[in-house]
DNA sequence: TATACTTGTAAGTGATTACTCACTTTTTAT
DNA sequence: ATAAAAAGTGAGTAATCACTTACAAGTATA
């Protein structure tokens, strides 16, 4: 991808993530981009291409660190460092997660693969420290994942002891 | 209110909630609610008038739930009541919920009144408990609210024995 | 029954939408 | 240097958008 590609990418994601994928009109993320609106059919096809080469952008640096979780092989380490995820969120990132966030509430059928992988990781850390229900107990990590994304990503929370908090609440430390 | 005005409004809501305030245009929601489109704008002025009114509606309703938990005065009874509220979502009220989840990430300024209300009364239990940090109790009570409404409302999940492990962790049974 | 008011409709309105197309400019390869 | 390909533009397009308006039908009260 050139600059330029990149810049409209950026731009569209910055405009989706406040104002919201239907609430973005392609004349605004070219007059936004500094190129004309045909240059962006010319690369990306349509509106939609577009918000998937942004999910797809976006992902591809994401999943580095869905993989520093699933490449922990102590258990309790790996839980640990999955709680702490949303804490060490780029905050050059937020405007990303914040787009992720808002699809997940509109494009039901839409789940990228990194998320399957991470919480089979979570089930299997559950399972080698021999908990009863290890899906439920995984189930309840994603619950605090999402929560704490939703606090740090809309308010923005002093996260400074919360994590400490949870994680003695878990005994995970 | 009418009827027919209420028969437009959850027509609207469902709408809202599966296509988004901006992907549901007022012409679909007339059609789906079986009136003219011109009768929508004489009974709620404009397309933002029907959003307000749908929050309303809904949230006039849900109130009753918060102030369930509000006048609680035993504070670990009310803690407990709190975290348990996403567990007893009306299944019929799920679009009203996913909506209000949606607009979350869409319009960063809203936050309707009985949510501040409901969380000065979480503070106040941590208070009287004499947590070091009641704030911060607060804000994790509501991650966890955030966390597990999401996970009811998107995807299907078993709820069953949840709560349960929650309120283990949390000392709260 | 007559009058006033609300409820409801159908056919518009200008503005905006995603997208196309004919064309020019820039870059790349030989 | 030249030809081919890619990048980029700006003025279109039909369709759709939220909303208006002129008017008809229904309903309540005198």
């Amino acid at each position: 991808m050139t600059d330029k590609q990149i810049n409209i990418l950026i731009t569209a994601m910055k405009l989706f993530a406040s104002l919201g994928f239907d609430g973005t009109s392609t004349k605004a993320i070219a007059k936004e981009a500094g190129v004309s609106e045909g240059l962006i059919f010319k690369h990306f096809k349509n509106k939609e291409g577009l918000l998937e080469a942004i999910i797809n952008y976006g992902m591809e640096k994401a999943s580095v660190y869905f993989s520093e979780v699933i490449l922990i092989s102590e258990p309790k380490k790996r839980i640990k460092k999955a709680i702490s995820l949303p804490f060490t969120i780029d905050p050059n990132d937020n405007q990303f997660w914040k787009l992720m966030y808002a699809l997940k509430w509109q494009r039901a059928e839409y789940q990228p693969s990194p998320f399957v992988l991470f919480r089979a990781s979570l089930v299997d850390a559950f399972e080698q420290l021999g908990y009863d229900n290890p899906e439920m107990e995984a189930t309840l990590i994603e619950v605090i994942i999402d929560g704490v994304a939703t606090q740090i990503l809309l308010k923005n929370i002093d996260a400074g002891t919360l994590l400490e908090t949870i994680l003695n609440k878990h005994s995970l430390n």
